[in-house]
DNA sequence: CCGGCAATTGAGAATCGTTCTCAATTGTCG
DNA sequence: CGACAATTGAGAACGATTCTCAATTGCCGG
């Protein structure tokens, strides 16, 4: 059953464009660095999982991306997944998200700004997008209560023009 | 094991306020108008668990509310109190929050503002509020997208002050 | 007030996503 | 080339939630 992601989804396609490529080499040399760092071990099947990971798009839950992986190598168990997408996260080079579908999703976090989503409740498309004004009174409201923010996670759902269009 | 909670966290205490007692009245009134409309039924467990949710304040998982109920009637289990709160949930009185610890926490809807939060990394003190120029911005950026929000979340993450101090 | 019948309940089994365990394997560093 | 710790895969274990099913209980019509 390896062709059907659980979500039909939006979640984009394959894609390989040139700065994915570097985003995956860079993403590999990072880890590489940081793995090191603390005396672990580089292994193949988290170098295939990392270029798996790196080489696709979108928000990656860790059985779609365990189905790809598997079919570069069927070997590789679900719980490696897992762990190496906890490191990565933990390298900062994926940030996990959590969406109200009850799974947590992976994305790349490699040299991208920080940014937010926006989701249509009908054909499950996400839009990314970031906008420093939102974020400059998030800060606001923050210091207003004594709080100083180290992260934060925005989600508007509503209706994207396409799905408002066919109602 | 009843009496202790997973998270010891901060979710405020008890509170029996006149304003809290008034919304568990017009909760259940709610509720039972809600149900009837439906063909479903009022049961005594229903209304126990309606009571002690809306007489408890903060964001409390399935769980904490279970304790809560027990210490009434140690025979309602899980499975009704977690029916229950599908039924507030979708009777829009109360509302399903998934923070960053993996479970699901609901909190009163009944003739709320909507919301957002801050919430301390360390002492997992949550604090609400409201900011109708963020709420703006949200807006004016979605419909730079085509998009027509009908619900959002929002969620700061940090140290609080007192938190700060300690370091 | 009484049935009848569908909605509800409680308990435990089942499920889902995720983590853990453990024996076998494999990088790494000297 | 070893030694030795990190890693792996498979399956068990886990925590949260949902489902199943027999027993119970509101509620509506008579």
């Amino acid at each position: 059953m390896p062709q059907t992601p659980r979500k039909p989804a939006a979640h984009k396609g394959e894609g390989h464009s040139a700065v994915q490529a570097g985003l995956a080499a860079a993403a590999r040399a990072r880890l590489a660095t940081w793995i090191t760092e603390r005396g672990l071990k580089s292994t193949r099947q988290r170098d295939l999982i990392v270029d798996t990971f790196f080489n696709s798009e979108g928000h990656l839950s860790v059985d779609e991306l365990l189905v790809k992986v598997a079919a570069r190598d069927p070997n590789i168990g679900a719980a490696t997944v897992y762990r190496t997408m906890k490191i990565l996260s933990e390298a900062d080079l994926a940030s996990a998200r959590h969406f109200d579908d009850g799974q947590t999703r992976y994305e790349p976090a490699l040299d991208r700004h920080h940014h937010d989503h926006l989701i249509c409740t009908s054909c499950h498309r996400i839009v990314e997008f970031e906008n420093e004004r939102i974020e400059a009174l998030q800060d606001e409201v923050a210091a207003q209560h004594g709080f100083e923010v180290t992260r934060h996670k925005l989600e508007l759902y509503g209706l994207c023009r396409d799905c408002r269009r066919k109602r």
